[in-house]
This record gives structure tokens, sequence and C-alpha cells, in this order.
DNA sequence: GCATCTTCGTTAGCGGTTGG
DNA sequence: CCAACCGCTAACGAAGATGC
């Protein structure tokens, strides 16, 4: 991401500290120069803490830094000073309950200066990172990893082909049933809304979806569902959906809401939450040395089944898992 | 003289908690 | 929902030690 610096601004991220805090400094500099293109009439723009905190878990030093320093400073609202009540006095104004975060705004000129380079991602290589490395190169593989920003998914070389690669390796799969229409339906759960056909599904362990969803839709199998599916859920083009908008009316509502609150990011919003389960809880936390990942699965050793898929169960208690050998 | 390894103090990131 | 703080620990960076 490119932006503009300032030498003043630099000289105060470069005494911030040693060279990881003046990184991570120039980093949250980095997300109010950007934020600033949203400021309104008075300056201000939106920045809420999460985000900050995603950037850097310490942002707050380096953000009082800059307030000292007269960079930047946040909107405030007046309140009654509970010592003496004829006073008031100025406190942060952000509210969790009406909806409205932090707002800063620039106390100086930041549209010139020197323009670099500022790479958000941290290059802290974390364990679910070490655990598919380790895996591929002890089957021989180059561990080429990345990690894609639309879903957060994990990919590697031998993910599209990895069930012929990895045939007869003493290797096995544990994947969840239905992993996205389970998370659908454990998201309208959490928020009381139900769908009274599409709830009847999963709350009977021996009804499938997709089965349900073929035998509806007149298709040949279960896997011929999985497109209407995902269709329904991230496509833009509603009529092509009318059939499962029919079955399932409270949740094509539900999902409509969805794609009006997270705008274009709607069609990654499960993928994000299977990321979550899948690579940074599962994964990270594997009780066993060998895995790798595969969207909403894990290629494990034979040997380590039992302790993997218990250990996914606890955790799990609301996902169904299954398994087969490769 | 340069590259790599080891050591050691510091930091990031997380979860928990409090408070607005 | 957001801010701030605390405690914990794996992971990191800096710098000294070692190898070639």
């Amino acid at each position: 991401m490119k932006i503009k610096i300032t030498q003043k601004i630099k000289d105060i991220i470069d005494s911030l500290g040693n060279k990881t805090v003046q990184t991570s400094g120039l980093k949250i500099y980095a997300a109010l120069y950007l934020r600033n293109k949203r400021k309104n009439t008075s300056g201000y723009f939106d920045c809420p803490s999460t985000y900050l905190r995603s950037i850097n878990s310490r942002y707050s030093k380096i953000i009082n830094r800059f307030i000292e320093e007269g960079i930047i400073d946040y909107l405030k609202t007046l309140k009654i000073d509970p010592n003496d009540i004829f006073q008031t006095i100025a406190s942060k104004k952000y509210s969790s309950d009406l909806g409205y975060c932090m707002k800063y705004k620039f106390l100086v000129d930041i549209s010139s200066g020197q323009e670099i380079e500022v790479d958000f991602n941290s290059n802290r290589k974390k364990r679910w990172y070490e655990i598919t490395a380790n895996s591929l190169l002890e089957l021989g593989y180059t561990p080429e990893i990345k990690r894609d920003s639309f879903g957060r998914r994990v990919h590697y070389p031998i993910l599209n082909n990895y069930k012929e690669e990895l045939k007869n390796k003493g290797l096995c799969v544990i994947d969840s049933k239905t992993s996205q229409p389970r998370l659908l339906w454990l998201m309208m759960q959490k928020q009381g809304i139900i769908d009274p056909a599409y709830h009847a599904i999963f709350t009977d362990d021996a009804i499938d979806f997709y089965e349900v969803l073929a035998q509806y839709l007149n298709l040949k199998d279960r896997d011929k569902a999985k497109k209407p599916f995902t269709h329904w859920v991230n496509g833009k083009n509603e009529i092509a959906n009318v059939k499962i908008q029919k079955l399932f009316p409270i949740a094509t509502c539900f999902i409509r809401g969805l794609k009006k609150l997270y705008y274009k990011d709607s069609a990654s919003y499960l993928q994000r939450e299977e990321a979550k389960i899948w690579i940074d809880d599962l994964l990270q936390n594997i009780p066993v040395d060998f895995a790798l990942p595969v969207h909403d699965s894990l290629i494990i050793k034979r040997e380590d089944l039992n302790t993997v898929l218990e250990y996914c169960m606890t955790k799990y208690p609301e996902l169904r898992f299954s398994k087969k050998e490769l």
C-alpha cells in the first residue's frame, strides 16, 4: 500500500522504540492515512478500535504518541465532571450501544512528503503455517503457502489435486458435513432466527442438507446441489434461486440482510467463518504435528485419526465431522 | 570478512476483565 | 460495541559467538 509521510511524522515513528515498534508505528500511521480519505467536512474520520487492533494489538501507545505530538486528535464530547458538577470534562466520543466508533482527525498537513510502501501483513510465523509447511516438506513438496484475502483460505500447490497426489500414503481426511449450510444455520440460531424448513434439516442428524436440496430441485445427486446453494448465498442473481427462496423464505431474508450489511464482502463471509474455525483454531491448536488444511477439512495421518477427531468434536460439538481414507 | 547460529531480552497477540 | 489494562508465553529481533 503506497502512502505519503512527512519528515516530522517519520521522526516520531523512528523514536517510538526498536525496529519492531517502528514498523508497527508505520502500519498504524498508514491505517490512519488511508482512513483519512473518508473524512467528513470537519476532518474527522471513523476508525474502529477493532480495526487498529487487528493491525497491531498495541496500537494505543502509538495513537497516544501521535496525540501527544499534535499529529492527530480524537472527537470529544463534553460531560459533567463527577467531582465538580459545575465543570465539564471532555471525553472520547464513541458508543457501542448507538453503533458509532472512535473518530480521529489529522491536525497537520499529510498531503505532502515522501512516498513509501507499507506492508500491512505481518511476517510472523504462526503455528498453522509451520504445521502446513512441515507437513508439505515431509511429503516432499515445497512449502509455497499463501492465504487469500477474500475468504482467508490457505493455498498450496497440491491443494487442487491432493486426492490423486496423496493417495495410498496412509493419510486420512476429517471434514465437516455440509459445512457452509450448517454455519449459516448456526448463525441464524445465534440470532434467534428460525426458518422452519431449514431448521428441520439441521435438527435431525439423519437428514442431509444437500440430499434434500437435490431432491427438491430434481437434481441427480447431492453434489449437484452445492452450486445452487452457493449461488443462493453468494450470488447477486436473485431470479436463478426462486425455488430455494420459496423453500427457505426466512433464511433468504437473512442472507439478504447479510449482503446489505457486508456489501461486496458478503460473499466471503461464510468462507471467513470457515477459515476461522479450520485454520485459526483447529489447525492452529491441533494436538499432532502433521496436518494439511483443505478449506473445510484436514488431512492427517491415519494413526492420528482418533486423536484429531476427538479433538475436533470436543472443540466444535455443534458441527458434524466425517472421516475417510485417502 | 562475511554468513550463519545461538542467546537473551523484548514484543505481539490473545484471553480475560473492567469500565464507558 | 469500543477502550484500556493486565498477565502470560511463543515468537521475534538484535547482537554477540562461531564457523567457513
